[in-house]
DNA sequence: TTCTCGTACGTGGTATACCATCATACGGTA
DNA sequence: TACCGTATGATGGTATACCACGTACGAGAA
């Protein structure tokens, strides 16, 4: 009987009936937040067609869903890749210190042993990979580490607003998460957070969870006073 | 010299070349916080091609921009408006509550004389209202109040989001604005925190915005569990 | 009478055609 | 030679046509 359920279950067909304006959305925004297209680039409508092979009104609806992500701002001659200055910067880093600390907080509180192991799984998957000190491979860990906090705790709707923000900036944490000059590495913050919640200590989880953000808010001053991010074309791989 | 530079600036032309797609955009927007289109009624594209008189292009995009602000769902069958339960409401409330205290004890602390006339003025005008009791104009104006205080102390940013999310719960803030069994009304709590900012008192112009909201947050979820909002077709003039 | 199969319509997905506007470049004229 | 006007190309805004899919309703057979 449950082997019978088991086989119907398993003729299910969820796969999401994927449409080329997901996978245009997708591209166009990895393509974005990795770099590809710089911070005030204009982003011609036809040209965009043609690279990737869809119509118009794929393009523009992907448009439309970028520019109220704030990936893309719609200059008067039309849309361009979203530039990022301080000023908003410093803001974003502010309500991700406010989201991510009751987040953490939160988790650390009711954090049970699934989700714990989870979280371990994900740090030690990060301690691998930061021997090859790949930046978007740890950021892709951060992200994931934050994104079973948010979820397990039940704020996911906080979840969905912190990574809408975190894809503004992620060129900013591509660089601040490796960078040697932040007193202790973010790979070494996040296992802070970790041992707080493991002994479920929401204070402790939230202190580290802010000490974690203000660093690299500090770190994100430095390089976004000093040359603007946009003007300056460096990829991901740029890092000294 | 300044008469003729204020001359020059009244010669510039900004109106937004308003297109047909922000058009749509405000009022389907307007019409689902409005109630007018109730949760989880479907929007058929070519039905609203004909209501608004445009192509389905416009209504394309506009459903796109709707979707990514939480507005809109996208079911199987199609675009509906979105539901609202109280966990998301509770999650809803939660991060306003952080965002607009941190917003409102910044705003106490660097306000100054321009910025406090002008919430003043904004409270006496929802005063004046308030003896009509019309909810969607209080709401209006708290919004214009919250407005300043977010612009003002710059945390625009946050006032984004949190705008977005005041219109996923629109129809909720104008149930709790008005309703009786608060202990304080809505505009009273308004005029605590606004007495804050006036004597520059950070720590109680955040009190009272989290008291505020948990008071909201409360009525709000007494109207969410005993009934949901998706059922019950009532408009906002149904008050008792 | 009931179950099943087929067809027709409605819906969303996609592509394309057309138009208004703006910028730029080229040529003519003072 | 310098300046102005026009023409052309590019770009975004809008409308429409076409297609695939799914659902619902009706007809026919058991």
């Amino acid at each position: 009987m449950t082997t019978r359920q088991a086989a119907i279950e398993s003729l299910r067909i969820d796969s999401p009936p994927v449409t080329l304006r997901e996978m245009a959305l997708d591209r166009i925004r990895e393509a974005i937040v990795a770099g590809t297209f710089e911070p005030g680039t204009r982003l011609v409508e036809r040209t965009l067609c043609d690279q990737l092979g869809v119509s118009r009104s794929v393009i523009r609806e992907v448009i439309r869903h970028l520019e109220t992500e704030g990936l893309i701002e719609m200059a008067k001659q039309g849309p361009i890749v979203a530039r990022l200055d301080w000023n908003d910067a410093r803001q974003i880093y502010d309500i991700r210190a406010l989201l991510e600390s009751a987040a953490v907080a939160d988790c650390a509180s009711k954090a049970d042993s699934v989700t714990k192991s989870r979280l371990a799984a994900i740090l030690d998957d990060l301690d691998r990979n930061a021997a090859d000190n790949d930046p978007p491979t740890m950021l892709d860990a951060a992200i994931e580490f934050y994104a079973v906090i948010f979820t397990s705790s039940g704020h996911d709707v906080a979840w969905e607003i912190v990574a809408r923000l975190n894809s503004r900036i992620s060129r900013l944490r591509v660089m601040t998460l490796g960078t040697a000059n932040r007193t202790v590495s973010g790979p070494a913050r996040l296992r802070e957070i970790f041992n707080a919640i493991e002994r479920n200590d929401p204070e402790a989880a939230a202190a580290a969870c802010r000490q974690h953000i203000s660093e690299a808010a500090r770190i994100a001053e430095t390089i976004l006073t000093s040359a603007t991010i946009a003007s300056e074309g460096r990829g991901s791989n740029s890092l000294p």
